[in-house]
DNA sequence: CTGTTAGCGCCTTCAC
DNA sequence: GTGAAGGCGCTAACAG
């Protein structure tokens, strides 16, 4: 009734049907229909038939806002995602957006993208078409540090939760989202902080160097290499480790094999170079993709064959693991069973906003290429 | 006070302020308040200067649930994506969320992500923590073909209009989406349908692949060798004639010199193999850079190098053309531009639900690596 | 089991 | 310029 008051334009989208249309069409009251939907077994069973008929007649769903407005939850993910790095092979976070995506909306939830906002939005832009309160308001009380973006979703109550991912750099997010007691998963561990109170999952990444570098064993190298990230990098560090560990387990030595760079192609090609001339390794393990690239390139223009001549490992199986000719042996980490873990404790931390629970340990697998090349033995 | 009613657990994030608490702080009425964030013109100066200085100090940000209700919009912008293709060498998809992301966030706008559910919910699931309702009533008026997702979250005002990126497989969800009336632009044209009435936004892959075909004749080579796509794909033919644009421009025969394939490394490879035998080009453009990778791996078999022996351009400047040693010459999209004008179409449309505006064709660049090769005269 | 009542927080009339 | 109602669509309490 009251919406013939706005007659429709010819081109304009059919308003949604609301609880009212499928009540009166029931011939129920609103809230009979709102029990239908939410707590089925409280009707009897030929009134919710009626009901469910209406509400697929009528091709009901209930109105989002509304209902995030009376339940003081929006059922939304907010997921901070990083400029693609131009010139490396991270391709992590692809397939991660995409299982967790997948993931969050088999629980009922809906992924929020956002980024650290690069430059602030133009103050005096000419045609404030939407909303220039809103951003005026969120420049005004200036994100903090390194919570950008983060603070304004939380305040405006967008989201419900937040998935956050780089935990690895001593992470402002991390801290401040914590203080602020916002609700939120870590893809990560807490490196810092070993008994942090917040529910997270992660990669073994030393068991993953480790099946890198027992693998080149195996095939009979005893002169491995270790091309790493620097030192101030816990995830980098980690990884070494499980280089070490493989090596020392064997007794293999490890001394002058090591290189730790920043995460480039030229860095790892420069560092292999020079392990090439002067630790003479049979084989590389690689703390990334990027640097295996790196490898690629110091063979490439040695005249060497990565595979036939240098054995080479890598980390992430990214895209250029998977295409790069001979084939990029690499550590692949289970980024869906990550997803998973992180939707788990999402349910049950928002269930429970005090939920901690133990943090997940995941382990990697490797798949193996044409760059391992053929056994020496 | 009628918040005390609900004492916060100690571990509970504290409730956001709502505009009532800005209101009593500043000493003025509600709408005032709503009307300092929404029409500050309206106000005194000092009025304003007064309820601003509330708003700070609470750090007030209206909610978004009320305020969607109110207004009937979400500020959200729903975009399906697809999964990573393993094995490939795409990587379009990632930067273009990005660039999505940022772009519209100065809008004002959020993305929400969602994929065409692959599986159905678990009917069975022993834990409807997170609304049975909403994913039971989304499954029994099951999804139309293609418009899997999109349905749901029109339905229910999640999202206030779609990216669309998948136009080129003669695309369900356009033809859905447009019959229903929803409001969405389109990265790609409506390549069945150049009339079609919906914003959309495409880059010239013709000229791409020209800009690439003449780069390598002014490099001295006459014989260049096209791999594209199968002749069913609207993309790949588009491509496809710039390099049959660029031949027959400078007299040289085009007849042998191209291979329609799946976008494959293997059938790139395949196809590479075939014509290196039988038309013996120098060169090759391909209308991917995974059939570069194809290209690249017939090449390394022959013990032949890439832009020393033969060269070879891609399309899509991925994290591939990138990284592999000698780099891979490739075509770049624009995507930022893509973004920035899917936006611009956005808000147009939102404005004004009957915008069509013109198609926006964007030209591409050439990315000039090693795969090139040196220059032949 | 069903219906009635009362808001969630905000914005849009409309008076003042 | 400012304040007072009303209602967006939904769900949580009760009443019957």
């Amino acid at each position: 009734m009251s919406r013939m008051a706005h007659p429709r334009l010819p081109g304009q989208p059919k308003p949604p049907p609301t609880l009212a249309d499928v009540a009166e069409l029931a011939g129920v009251s609103r809230q009979t229909v709102s029990n239908a939907v939410n707590n089925p077994d409280l009707l009897r069973a030929d009134t919710l038939a009626r009901v469910q008929q209406a509400i697929q007649q009528l091709g009901y769903l209930p109105n989002r806002a509304a209902r995030n407005l009376r339940t003081r939850a929006s059922h939304l993910i907010g997921l901070r995602i990083q400029p693609v790095q131009e010139g490396t092979a991270n391709a992590l976070m692809d397939r991660f957006v995409h299982a967790l995506v997948d993931t969050s909306r088999e629980a009922g939830y809906h992924i929020l993208l956002f980024t650290a906002d690069t430059k602030p939005a133009d103050s005096d832009a000419a045609a404030p078409v939407v909303d220039p309160a809103v951003a005026r308001l969120g420049d005004t009380v200036a994100p903090v540090d390194g919570a950008a973006g983060y603070d304004d979703l939380l305040r405006s109550t967008a989201v419900d939760a937040f998935v956050v991912t780089d935990t690895y750099v001593s992470n402002p997010p991390v801290a401040w989202l914590r203080e602020r007691r916002a609700p939120f998963v870590a893809f990560g561990r807490p490196w810092d902080d070993p008994d942090a109170r917040h529910p997270w999952v992660d990669v073994d990444g030393a068991a993953g160097a480790e099946l890198a570098t027992t693998h080149l064993i195996e095939k009979g190298h005893t002169r491995i290499a270790w091309i790493g990230w620097r030192k101030d990098s816990w995830i980098g560090e980690d990884r070494r480790s499980g280089w070490v560990r493989a090596m020392r387990e064997r007794g293999l030595s490890t001394t002058g094999m090591a290189s730790r760079v920043e995460d480039t192609v030229a860095s790892g090609r420069t560092a292999a170079a020079h392990l090439l001339d002067e630790a003479r390794p049979t084989a590389f393990v690689c703390a990334s993709d990027t640097l295996a690239m790196g490898v690629f390139h110091t063979l490439n223009e040695r005249g060497l064959r990565p595979g036939d001549d240098v054995a080479v490992v890598g980390f992430d199986d990214s895209q250029v693991a998977q295409t790069v000719p001979p084939g990029l042996t690499s550590v692949r980490q289970p980024v869906e069973q990550v997803a998973a873990e992180l939707v788990k404790a999402l349910e049950a931390l928002l269930a429970h906003p005090s939920y901690v629970g133990p943090g997940v340990m995941l382990t990697p697998t490797l798949h193996v290429r044409g760059s391992s090349g053929p056994d020496l033995r």
